[in-house]
DNA sequence: GTTTTCCCCCTTTTT
DNA sequence: GGGGGAAAAC
């Protein structure tokens, strides 16, 4: 596949395929010319269909190689989801695209760059809890406060600053508190530094810094990525802008696509503005406005336009539908939030009855304290119901210390690994000793790992047994898969046998099982052993499309394993899964496979639809949410909240508000929110009569509910059900695939000579082709992971 | 070193 | 109300 200039979509009849059924303004965005373009994506618009037919079409029509498109979401879902399409669309070898995350990519990017960045070659990344703890050392290392400087709030700071573009030498201090956060920040940069890892705000910052001046490499980049489609652009800050601009060179196609009515985070730093920016400082020519919905009905889309009609400040855009009005959008006023939750169950109930599968209804509300009540309800009811957003699978206490050991097999100066399991199981190493132990570091500045020998007594001999420990587990598993890696640390850690004793240890130990089958299902998914591994990073000519191989899966998440850019090293397979793991905490979902009910905040509810809506606890302190009601601006993110909440149903919609609710262990007597007389009343349908006053008999109902024995009190441990995680496929194909004819004349045993390592054997063969790759220990470098694509191995002897 | 008790918090959240 | 974390008691 060339370069070509050809314009004319139908010059190619398999193009003209894959714009079949588009409407006039999707057409008209899949085949915008190349340069920059805005598109406003309405809810339920077929926004993917167009960012995914757009990639397909650039590619199938020759306008770019697949070296030549970036792709940016923000979740790991929308990620997978764009490439799971693109591959059914085109045979194109998806694993090439730099489609994937924001720190997805700068993952990559930082694992091809390393020495540049400034990072370890196998530097690990903190999730949100790592960070806090982290954070918390530093804290109490200086000694301060944690009253006047909370860790939480110390994290945030940080966070904040980064994402603003600021290290500590750019916060401008105002004041004594803020002189300390600046010196905090600081010093927790030192610790990250020095332990080899960084933080979520760190991989965008630092990608952004080394593209911002390394002006080569800044070049490269530029000359690379001649199509880059960025999703949800209302949802970026403004490091992921500052980010783009750097990535973007002057010649660059950028298409944002957006919904400014749809942007709900600003309270974590989304700048809508970035909207309104990126069409002037990229002089947009483009602009289109997808606004014909294929979701909804009519009568849920007017109230939606209704609503979000309130808010000013809008880019300015109108949903359509060319379906009927059908249902109206039923009201229902309760009692209570026990009432609520009972009438809305017997609603389902019926709808479920009529026809509708479970996973079809969902039950939307503002904030998380409400599903309890509803839970309980439905679980006295017997009706199968999912939460979302609990507990992420590689969030779990059980895994995290599973992961902190395999961290320390990989990196041992990993202080916040260290300090979490070096007493879990329990090994007689308390308080004292790590006090110990963490002073006599923190004056020599070196890792815990490299202080046991400061500190004396038992403990201290506590503390060498344990680095023994460690180091056994390192040299017992050279060599061994990543499977029984995992196998051999769950055993050797006492970490299986400590959850045996356990009362509630069964479900943990399923989950540590659960944790080898996420790693063999990594291993295949991921091309170790299989297909697919070494990405050519410096790939810019045209790429070839491989057509994807029998049996292959379709798509896969975006490739942790990116060779490094001089060498063609790549990470170890447990260095890549714990990159993984960090990276993709995982499903959070119960029951992935029963047909059941779906509970969860609006929030998480952005993206999807259901055929069924409920969206509860319409009450003026709750939605809107009296945290955001004093200001215009929360004010407006609350309605375009409710805006999402609306959209997410396809043919029935439910709202509904109580009038008292327990909240944080007391009666709340509720208002029913502004936001439904805000919506059309020709749209609505009232359940109940309108404008229902107190002494209605209200109170006297919640009573008789309570005394029924149906009330919250014995509902209490119901709670969220959490079964174990859904059983992986269980991949065996790696065992499999090293018997593969490798096609390199390579074998294991054999001396090879590395430009940059020197003479070396080759001690593991994998893959075949392009994605083969070698373990080799080198003398002086010692043991390291190549892709033969890349890395230059001539046979000696 | 483990267990108990008390006290504080309580909007939304992905990576 | 209830969960989580840290101090206090065992």
């Amino acid at each position: 596949m060339v370069f070509s200039d050809s314009s004319e979509a139908s010059a190619r009849p398999d193009a003209q395929g894959l714009l079949r059924g588009l409407n006039p303004e999707q057409l008209a965005a899949v085949t915008l010319p190349d340069a920059p373009a805005l598109i406003l994506a309405g809810a339920g618009s077929g926004k993917t269909r167009v960012l995914t037919t757009r990639i397909a079409w650039l590619l199938q029509t020759g306008r770019v190689s697949p070296g030549g498109v970036m792709a940016v979401t923000f979740t790991n879902k929308a990620a997978k989801e764009m490439l799971t399409r693109l591959g059914a669309m085109l045979p194109v070898n998806v694993r090439g695209l730099w489609i994937g995350t924001f720190h997805g990519l700068c993952n990559r990017f930082l694992r091809a760059h390393w020495k540049a960045a400034g990072l370890p070659q196998s530097f690990q990344i903190l999730d949100s809890g790592d960070q806090l703890s982290a954070v918390k050392r530093v804290v109490k290392a200086m000694q301060l406060d944690e009253e006047r400087f909370v860790p939480k709030q110390v994290a945030w700071f940080i966070a904040d600053a980064k994402e603003n573009g600021q290290r500590p030498k750019d916060v401008p201090v105002r004041d004594g508190q803020t002189q300390t956060l600046v010196q905090v920040y600081q010093a927790y940069e030192d610790q990250c530094q020095r332990e080899g890892v960084v933080d979520f705000a760190e991989l965008m910052l630092r990608t952004y810094e080394l593209m911002r001046d390394d002006a080569l490499l800044r070049e490269h980049y530029r000359r690379r990525f001649r199509h880059i489609l960025v999703d949800e652009f209302q949802d970026t800050n403004r490091l992921q802008y500052a980010w783009l601009k750097m990535f973007a060179g002057p010649g660059a196609a950028v298409l944002a696509v957006g919904d400014d009515d749809q942007s709900i985070y600003a309270f974590r730093g989304a700048q809508v503005g970035n909207m309104a920016d990126f069409e002037r400082e990229f002089k947009v020519e483009h602009l289109i406005k997808l606004e014909t919905n294929y979701r909804s009905s009519g009568h849920i889309l007017d109230a939606a336009n209704a609503l979000i009609a309130h808010n000013s400040r809008r880019l300015g855009k109108t949903l359509r539908t060319e379906a009927g009005h059908g249902e109206p959008v039923r009201v229902q006023e309760n009692a209570s939030d026990f009432n609520e939750a009972q009438w809305l169950l017997e609603e389902a109930q019926q709808l479920h009855r009529q026809g509708l599968a479970r996973r079809e209804i969902a039950v939307l509300y503002r904030s998380n304290a409400q599903s309890r009540v509803i839970e309980s309800a439905l679980f006295n009811a017997g009706i199968p119901y999912r939460v979302y957003g609990g507990l992420r699978f590689f969030e779990r206490a059980e895994i995290k210390h599973a992961l902190a050991y395999l961290r320390l097999i990989e990196n041992c100066h990993d202080d916040t690994s260290y300090l979490r399991v070096v007493n879990f199981p329990t090994r007689g190493i308390g308080a004292r000793t790590l006090e110990q132990l963490q002073d006599a570091a923190r004056q020599s500045g070196r890792s815990l790992w490299q202080s046991v020998g400061a500190v004396g007594g038992k403990g201290g001999a506590n503390l060498i047994a344990f680095n023994a420990l460690v180091d056994s587990m390192r040299n017992a598993t050279l060599g061994l898969t990543l499977r029984e890696i995992i196998e051999h640390m769950l055993q050797r850690s006492g970490l299986v046998d400590f959850y045996r004793t356990e009362k509630e240890g069964a479900e943990r130990i399923e989950n540590l099982e659960e944790l080898v089958n996420a790693a063999e299902a990594f291993v295949t998914q991921e091309g170790f052993g299989k297909d697919a591994v070494a990405l050519p990073v410096d790939e810019h000519g045209p790429g070839q499309i491989a057509a994807p191989k029998p049996g292959e899966p379709e798509a896969v998440a975006a490739v942790d394993l990116t060779p490094d850019a001089e060498t063609g090293e790549i990470m170890s397979p447990l260095a890549a899964f714990l990159t993984h793991a960090a990276l993709e905490a995982g499903d959070n979902q119960a029951q992935a496979g029963q047909d059941a009910v779906q509970l969860m905040t609006v929030h998480s509810a952005k993206g999807l639809e259901f055929d069924a809506v409920f969206i509860t606890g319409l009450e003026e302190g709750l939605f809107p949410h009296e945290n955001s009601a004093a200001d215009a601006d929360g004010l407006e993110e609350e309605r375009r909240l409710m805006y999402v909440a609306i959209t997410r149903a396809r043919q029935r919609l439910y709202i509904s508000y109580s009038q008292t609710r327990m909240l944080h262990g007391q009666t709340r007597y509720n208002v029913k929110s502004r936001f439904l007389d805000e919506l059309p009343e020709e749209a609505l349908k009232w359940l109940t009569p309108r404008h229902q006053g107190f002494g209605s008999g209200f109170a006297r109902d919640y009573q008789q509910a309570w005394q029924r024995g149906s009330g919250l009190g014995s509902m209490v441990g119901a709670g969220r059900a959490v079964p174990a995680p859904p059983p992986v496929p269980l991949p065996r194909a790696m065992a499999e695939a090293q018997a593969k004819a490798a096609g390199h004349g390579l074998r294991v045993g054999q001396g090879v000579f590395h430009t940059k390592f020197g003479e070396g054997v080759i001690v593991t063969l994998e893959g075949a082709g392009d994605d083969a790759r070698a373990q080799v220990r080198f003398g002086r470098h010692g043991l390291k992971w190549l892709a033969l694509s890349v890395a230059k191995l001539t046979p000696v002897e």
